[in-house]
DNA sequence: ACCGGCGCTGAGAGTCACCTGAGCGGCTGC
DNA sequence: GCAGCCGCTCAGGTGACTCTCAGCGCCGGT
């Protein structure tokens, strides 16, 4: 992970790790070019803007050097480059900030996969599936069609594996902390979900608790 | 972070920062307990010796309200207290001052990476069950449903474990030290609770003691 | 037995959390 | 450039929940 904003690394490293990653750490592009060139790493998160090195000159220079570890580029959302740039360069992937870290999770997961053996990464609860690299989810044998802001929180559900998420935990994890927006929108996208993995099966699984927040039960 | 000494509170935090923590401070106990609750954070840092409330209460309180956030105390290496004091309190961890810099560096990351302890979520009383994680209640295999403000009573009471709750207390912990209203809300809810959990079950286990408050008591 | 106080309860009113449908701007694919 | 999808906001509606109030019962003391 390459970033100068330190509190945003290290939040995003820590969530990494507690998802089983194991990560280092670089804060401008010249260390970064150097950590890339030495370890070998399954996967490299390069944000744009850097003091030393701009992250496209990091990731073309490594490309150059015949390094194709995957890498996911990360830009400010209104900034002056756009993702065509950056895949120009050689990245793999492409993110704008803000992002929620859910959907980077999943970016990341498969940017691992393409590049290694595939891994198990499906989640399951109940007949309900989801899986993080293909971005796909089935209930039972039926393929059910979800937005990425219905995916992620839908994701963000699953893991609570059965546990009440609060509105401003789900806020914070599938929108991003920086959400400034209505706080309604969970609620809104909890119908959407709702519409799409219970009402056709006659399912009732994304339950509400009132005054407390959301839960995902597994169907019988 | 808690220290009512600032200089240090300062120079610890600017360290932390620059290891890419983010931190906040504050300087009284009061205080520090309020944020505990408010913010979700990965670890909190907390001094014995603080104006307002004793470092050791708000590590108390804390723990007694569920919140198993990982905590660290510090302490005046000759003081009075000692480490299984603060151990006892539910504290995580023991630091006494002077300490250096790095070895809070370590324990901290340490602390984090271990996470909150796994606690067991469910509690029980006899025959009722209280699950917080899920935000469900049971006596015996009947399903009871509660409302927020009677789930927060339940849990409080079963916290206590058989012990007396008094009415001033049950206020403070359920309705917030800042509730202004009728005291008599407290009365109403126990009569819900007993309409939802004895009731039904031909039980008694919520007893009221006259001119001293309510005891859970396990039934048979 | 009487009386004061504490606790209990039913009714009711106000508030709040949540759900939904409509609609709008932006982006994408054709 | 147009159609369609996506993400989001907004306003209105509804039912659940919280709290107040007032009257009454019960308990304990004298």
């Amino acid at each position: 992970m390459v970033d100068d904003e330190e509190h945003l690394a290290a939040a995003i490293a820590d969530g990494l790790v507690a998802e089983g990653f194991d990560v280092d750490v670089e804060h401008n592009g010249n260390d970064g070019l150097w950590r890339a060139r030495e370890g070998s790493y399954d996967a490299i998160v390069l944000d744009v803007l850097l003091p030393g090195i701009h992250g496209y000159k990091v990731c073309r220079t490594l490309r150059d050097e015949g390094n194709w570890t995957p890498i996911l580029i990360l830009t400010a959302k209104d900034g002056e480059y756009d993702e065509a740039e950056a895949l120009d360069t050689g990245a793999d992937d492409f993110l704008s900030k803000p992002f929620s870290f859910v959907v980077l999770l999943a970016r990341i997961r498969a940017l691992i996969r393409r590049g290694a053996p595939p891994r198990p990464t499906v989640m399951t609860c109940g007949t309900l599936e989801l899986d993080p690299g293909t971005r796909r989810a089935k209930r039972g044998d039926a393929d059910v069609k979800l937005t990425a802001r219905e995916f992620a929180l839908l994701e963000f559900l699953m893991r609570k594996d059965g546990n009440v998420a609060s509105k401003p935990e789900i806020l914070d994890h599938v929108w991003g902390i920086d959400f400034a927006g209505d706080p309604n929108v969970v609620e809104v996208y909890v119908g959407y979900l709702r519409k799409k993995i219970d009402a056709p099966f006659g399912l009732e699984t994304l339950q509400t608790v009132r005054g407390a927040g959301y839960r995902l039960e597994p169907d019988a």
